[in-house]
DNA sequence: CAACAAAAGAGAGCATTGCTCTTGACTTAA
DNA sequence: TTAAGTCAAGAGCAATGCTCTCTTTTGTTG
């Protein structure tokens, strides 16, 4: 069959690739508003205007305001998967402890350079928005499997020390939870080791929350580096990563 | 001097009475629209509607949305602030570890009644708002002031055993900061363990908000009272709160 | 008790937003 | 060439925050 009668298939007829054009366009200005004024100012309005364009003309492009959020979700995801991996992967596959380091300071930096875009990922949820889990949860889950998968290679490579603390039991309910995780990612840590590794991922978010938020008080903490450096050593230390 | 002269200093005048009471009312009118809609939705139309009044009624009352904003921001951190003291003084003051425990479940279990408050607070800053210093600071550190007295307390008791791992260097950057924050509030626990005081509180917050914000997915777990108090748990063992 | 001044409410109005609808122009394929 | 599909423009609707003016209420005071 020649691609001619298909041409949405092989060729992007040129109506296409305008119309694409258009769209990478509007999410780049997009991403401009929302970090020049935040998720909730953003608008479509705005967006249109800058496009050079009447406000309904926007609309033929994007369904509405929620769709061109979830854009800039996916968008942002993405360029937080894309920072992660490239700091974690720039070290040795067996430094374990480094390469957690280093997705710990990933975040945190992409973080403090783009706030609004973390805001819309970690913050508030924006009211009435629903993110369309089938197009965010791949890009959403990047940064917890890349974490997890770390420490379950080093428990692999036999690289975690066993937890210093007695043996803590955990309830009947949450193993079933741990379970299904287990054997959703194919993990060998034991499920003790999973509860921290889920604390070390919600504490490392936590504290860079606090810091984009500005939750510590204006000149509480000058050594934020150091700060943030510091807390990331003793996460390190609940799962036994030297 | 008979009351009479000043009436504004000892007994409020009926117009004062009326004016008070009805900021009241549209605070808590404002709390509701808060809990249902978010605080991004907050309108000060809505609230005049519900209030009885014309919108332009309200503007006599308080000068801006974002007014009306740090007056819920107030009233919501001393909410969260009678919760946790309530939660921690119905234990006995050696009781460090019930303490904490406490302490930890009544932020979790205020943030889950009230989220557009919890959001409000720990969430994403409003855009364009800025929470005035001198009327948020008192209430704001009530808990983390809460959480660390604690610790202190308990180290002052001998309750603290010694952190497990190897004996962690404080960049000396970051041991100004803590110095500071130790003089300020006449702290006796060392340095170390203040840095550690301060990752279980960013954490506390973290895994709080990943619950009330939804970054756990839909399904992945069903036992979060079980996975939130085994967190806790974790967390206390950082400072060595057995 | 009545007059007055201050406070409060009402309502119109402006600029902004998201979104819909219709209309006309333009591009592409048959 | 013509018919179908696409796009931009503009008007319009219901909201919003906020300001202004005018009127009414209300507490105080001579």
């Amino acid at each position: 069959m020649p691609s001619a009668t298909r041409p949405q298939a092989k060729a992007p007829t040129p109506r296409e690739r305008a119309r694409a054009q258009t769209i990478a366009d509007i999410v780049r200005i997009g991403r401009q508003h929302l970090a020049l004024h935040g998720a909730a100012a953003l608008s479509l309005r705005a967006v249109a205007r800058d496009l050079g364009v009447v406000s309904s003309a926007v609309y033929r492009y994007v369904e509405n305001r929620d769709e061109l959020l979830t854009l800039l979700l996916v968008d942002a995801y993405n360029e937080l998967g894309d920072a992660v991996d490239a700091a974690v992967d720039a070290l040795p596959e067996d430094d374990f402890a480094g390469r957690f380091h280093a997705l710990g300071h990933a975040v945190r930096g992409w973080a403090l350079r783009e706030p609004a875009c973390y805001a819309l990922l970690f913050g508030s949820p924006v009211p009435g928005y629903k993110a369309p889990g089938e197009q965010t949860i791949v890009p959403g889950t990047r940064v917890v499997y890349r974490l997890v998968r770390n420490f379950d290679a080093a428990h692999r490579a036999g690289a975690l020390a066993a937890p210093a603390g007695p043996a803590v039991v955990v309830p009947e309910k949450l193993a079933r939870d741990l379970a299904a995780i287990r054997t959703g990612l194919g993990l060998e840590v034991p499920e003790d080791l999973v509860t921290r590794g889920v604390l070390i991922w919600t504490s490392l978010f936590g504290a860079v929350s606090f810091e984009v938020f500005g939750q510590y008080g204006a000149d509480t903490f000058a050594a934020r580096d150091e700060l943030f450096a510091h807390q990331l050593g003793l996460l390190a230390g609940i799962i036994g990563l030297v």
